[in-house]
DNA sequence: TGAAATGTTGGGGCG
DNA sequence: ACGCCCCAACATTTC
C-alpha cells in the first residue's frame, strides 16, 4: 500500500503524485490532512472552497471504488500514524515551495519515505536559474529562460478504477456555507478552462484588463488548489497556438502563457527568498516609514475611499472572494502609494479575503506594486484611479454593478462622482458625501506626497 | 502592467 | 496669399 498525500493537488487528472503512487503498485490510499495551522486561518471563503473541493474529490474517488481519508491535526503526527495503520511502503506528494511546507516535509522525510514529485509548477524553482545557478530576480530574463526549457510532457490521464481501501475511519469534511461565486472541483475547473479556450482566450490580449467584460479565465482558485494542473493549462494553450493563424490569437495566447510564467516566477522568488514574507525584498525599503491610519485602512478594506474603481474592487473582493487582476493592481497602488500604508496590511487583507489567495503570487504582486520587490514597479509608477477607471471600465458596467448607489450616475461623472453638480446628483438620486463618500484624499496631492516619500528611499 | 509635465507639429481661423 | 496665433494631437521627458 502507498499513500497519496493530497495537499494542493485536488485532482485525479494529470496528477503526478497519484500516478506515481499507483505505479509503485499494491494500491493507493488517498489522504488529506486538515492541518490545524490551516483550519485556524481567518480565510473563511478559501476554506469553504477547499472543503467543497474535498467533497467533490471524495465523490470522484468513491465513483472509482476508493474514498478520501480525512484527518484533522498535525501532519507530522497524522501521516506517520496513517502510514503505520495501512502498512504503507511510501508516501507520495506534490512538492510545495512555501517555507512552512518545506519545513513540514523535511521533518516528515526524516520519519518515513516521503516521495516529493513535481506538479505545482511546470518548471520547479531549482530548474529555472541563471547559468551560475543563482536565481533570477527579474521577470523578463526568468521568462526567457523558462520558455527556453523543454516543453512539458503530455498530461497524465485520470485513473478509471482505484483499489478499495483497508478498513479505516474515513473522517468528515467540515460543513461550511458554499461560496456561490465559485463551485469547487475538477469538473468545474475543466469546464471553465474549455469555455475560456473557446472564447475569451482569443481576445485575451485586448480584453484581459477590461473590468466590464469577462476577459479573464477566472481559473486562479482552481489553480491554487490544483483542481487543474498548470501543465494542462499550458498544453491546452500550446495546442491552441498551433491552430491559430492570425497574429492576434497568437499574441493573446502568449499573453496568457505569460501569466502562468508570472505565477512560476513568484513561486521561484518565494523559494529562493523566503524572507519576502516578512520584509521588503529591496533592503532599502525595510526602514520605510509607512503611514499608520486605521481609519484609512478600514475605508480601503470596506470599499469607501470615494474612488469608485477602488471601492468597486474592494467590494467585489468582500462579496465574492475574487477580484479582477487589473483592480488588484489599482486597489494595491491606492493603499501603498496614495495612502502610503504598509503593503503588508494589504497583503494580509487579500490573503484573508481571496479564494485564490496564494502566498507566493500575492506577496509578489504586492511587493511589485509597492515597488519594494523583485522586478518592482518603479517608485514613480502610481495609478490614477480616475484614469484607470475610465480606461478599463469605459462602459461603467463594473462600477455600477459593485456600487449600486452610483447606478444612475451618468458615465461622464461615474469615475469621479465628486465632480458632479448638485442638480446632476439630485437627478441621479445620490448625494455625494452622504450616500457615497467624498474622496478620502485628493489624488493629485497624494501623488506628490508619494513621489517625495519614495524619492527619499532612492 | 503609469501619469504628469513639457515639447513639437500641423491644420485652421483670422487679420 | 501670407504670417501669426491657437490648440489639439501626438511625442518625449521627467518624476
Amino acid at each position: 500500500m502507498n499513500i497519496w498525500w493530497i495537499r494542493r493537488d485536488l485532482r485525479l487528472t494529470d496528477n503526478v503524485a497519484l500516478s506515481s503512487a499507483l505505479a509503485a503498485g499494491k494500491g493507493v490510499v488517498p489522504v488529506f490532512i486538515l492541518d490545524e495551522y490551516l483550519i485556524h486561518s481567518k480565510a473563511e471563503k478559501r476554506l469553504s472552497f477547499l472543503f467543497d473541493g474535498l467533497r467533490r474529490l471524495r465523490e470522484d474517488l468513491r465513483n472509482r471504488g476508493s474514498d478520501l481519508i480525512i484527518r484533522l491535526g498535525n501532519p507530522e503526527i497524522e501521516i506517520p500514524t496513517l502510514a503505520a495503520a495501512v502498512n504503507a511502503d511510501q508516501v507520495f506528494a506534490e512538492e510545495d515551495f512555501s517555507p512552512y511546507a518545506i519545513r513540514r516535509d523535511a521533518k516528515i522525510q526524516r520519519l518515513l519515505p516521503l516521495r516529493l514529485v513535481q506538479g505545482l509548477v511546470i518548471h520547479p524553482p531549482a530548474s529555472v536559474t541563471k547559468p551560475d545557478h543563482s536565481p533570477y530576480t527579474i521577470f523578463t530574463p526568468f521568462s526567457n529562460a523558462w520558455r527556453a526549457l523543454p516543453r512539458p510532457s503530455s498530461q497524465l490521464s485520470s485513473p478509471k478504477q482505484l483499489n478499495s481501501l483497508p478498513p479505516l475511519s474515513h473522517g468528515s469534511i467540515p460543513e461550511t456555507p458554499a461560496v456561490s461565486s465559485f463551485l469547487a472541483g475538477e469538473a468545474e475547473a475543466i469546464n471553465r478552462l474549455n469555455d475560456f479556450l473557446e472564447d475569451a482566450l482569443l481576445n485575451y490580449a485586448e480584453n484581459r484588463d477590461r473590468l466590464d467584460l469577462d476577459g479573464t479565465s477566472t481559473l486562479s482558485p482552481y489553480l491554487h488548489f490544483g483542481m487543474l494542473s498548470s501543465r494542462m493549462m499550458f498544453n491546452a494553450a500550446i495546442d491552441k497556438m498551433s491552430e491559430a493563424k492570425d497574429y492576434y490569437p497568437l499574441k493573446s495566447i502568449n499573453a496568457w502563457i505569460n501569466e502562468l510564467i508570472w505565477r512560476e516566477f513568484y513561486q521561484s522568488v518565494l523559494y529562493h527568498f523566503p524572507n519576502v514574507l516578512k520584509e521588503s525584498f529591496k533592503e532599502r525599503f525595510r526602514t520605510f516609514q509607512w503611514r499608520e491610519s486605521q481609519s484609512d485602512l478600514h475605508a480601503w478594506q470596506e470599499g469607501r475611499t470615494g474612488y469608485p474603481v477602488v471601492d468597486a474592487g474592494m467590494r467585489q473582493l468582500s462579496a465574492t472572494g475574487w477580484m479582477h487582476n487589473r483592480v488588484r493592481m489599482i486597489t494595491a497602488s491606492f493603499l501603498a502609494k496614495d495612502l502610503l500604508i504598509n503593503w503588508q496590511e494589504g497583503e494580509h487583507w487579500f490573503m484573508q479575503s481571496l479564494i485564490d489567495g496564494d502566498l507566493a503570487a500575492n506577496n509578489g504582486g504586492w511587493q511589485w506594486i509597492a515597488g519594494t520587490g523583485t522586478d518592482a514597479a518603479p517608485y514613480f509608477r502610481i495609478f490614477n484611479p480616475v484614469l484607470q477607471g475610465k480606461k478599463f471600465d469605459p462602459s461603467g458596467v463594473y462600477i455600477r454593478k459593485w456600487i449600486p448607489e452610483l447606478e444612475r450616475v451618468p458615465l461622464q461623472y461615474l469615475h469621479a462622482p465628486w465632480e458632479m453638480p448638485a442638480e446632476a446628483q439630485r437627478l441621479a438620486g445620490v448625494n455625494i458625501g452622504v450616500d457615497y463618500p467624498n474622496p478620502l484624499i485628493d489624488h493629485a496631492t497624494a501623488w506628490k506626497r508619494a513621489l517625495s516619500s519614495y524619492q527619499s528611499m532612492r
